[in-house]
DNA sequence: GACAGAACTGTCCGATCGGTCAGTTATTGT
DNA sequence: ACAATAACTGACCGATCGGACAGTTCTGTC
């Protein structure tokens, strides 16, 4: 039942965003009760944690991959940059890239391209025989179309919460 | 009046989202009654549309230079494949490509780097001296950590309505 | 000063939200 | 068979939402 919960909730999440998702949505969709979900879930937080429980750590890996090719400071850098960057691009629709030029310059640094396709590769998927560059420019329009409509963004909370986070996973101190 | 509206509302659509900014929130921003605010407009999804105008337009001319770029065949497929990828992408954060690949074959293509690079500038913008390449990376980055939250989505119908409103700017037959 | 219309507000409404709780039904161990 | 516990539910609550509406204040014209 509980998978069956976090299923349905999955599902309706993303059709409708957490806040358009009320706890009735779901339990109509699972068939039981509202009063049902709270038994298995203290709240409706809890159940949104525990779909992004997953995602939080691939995030991690992806982090300590970055960190591996980029080395300390670049990765702090990084990390900071990226997170600026979610977070401009989500409020003027263009995103200005400052502040992340450490990536280019530092000696360390692989190759471009081979970081590129691991990305994709990680974060994006590619279709059999598809080029990472195509697969990163399709992935770039679909930011444009995730970006043109309104999105909820994160407060500046949630801002300190993902710097930190990601400081902490790659063992930097803030 | 409109314009510290329209002001106030921007902020802070982009700071909790539409669901979670209330017509009372934006009127303490802006210093008035919310009764004044649905005077200047009919309702709260006005002051939205109105904020997304511009959006739209961009959009629309991202899309006529793709038609150019591309020809009708490859544009339409194009886009019904970035409306899917968009939403694919939000509903399990891994992103399968699929059904893209016409924009690799097509004879009419150009030169994949010259398009990315157009598209980075049309839709990021970029650092002086920055490749487009990392500035495509980095917006790669960017679109994890903007889905990796749980943001609305379009439901079915504005699925639809993005992708025939997308093959109308083109001038495509849906 | 009188008036008109635009700009604005306080107050109320129905609907819906997340969440609580007492009570009922199903399942399990002995 | 029976008690204990887990699973589940209907009814309800306070809070908040978007919106309606009658009435008040501001501003400009004659």
């Amino acid at each position: 039942m509980r998978a069956d919960i976090l299923d349905s909730a999955a599902r309706l999440f993303a059709a409708h965003g957490f806040r358009g998702t009320s706890l009735q949505d779901i339990a109509s969709d699972v068939g039981c009760s509202k009063a049902s979900l709270l038994y298995h879930f203290t709240n409706k937080d809890a159940i949104l944690s525990e779909l992004f429980a997953p995602v939080g750590r691939e995030f991690d890996v992806l982090l300590g991959r970055l960190a591996l090719l980029t080395g300390e400071e670049a990765a702090k850098a990084a990390v900071a940059g990226v997170v600026d960057l979610a977070l401009h691009f989500r409020r003027q629709v263009k995103i200005l890239l400052l502040g992340v030029d450490v990536l280019l310059d530092h000696p360390d640094l692989p190759d471009v391209d081979d970081v590129t396709e691991q990305l994709v590769d990680a974060l994006v998927g590619r279709a059999p025989g598809q080029t990472p560059r195509v697969a990163g420019w399709m992935a770039l329009l679909g930011i444009f179309l995730t970006s043109a409509r309104g999105v909820d963004i994160p407060d500046e909370t949630m801002r300190a919460e993902l710097t930190s986070g990601a400081f902490r996973t790659l063992g930097l101190s803030s």
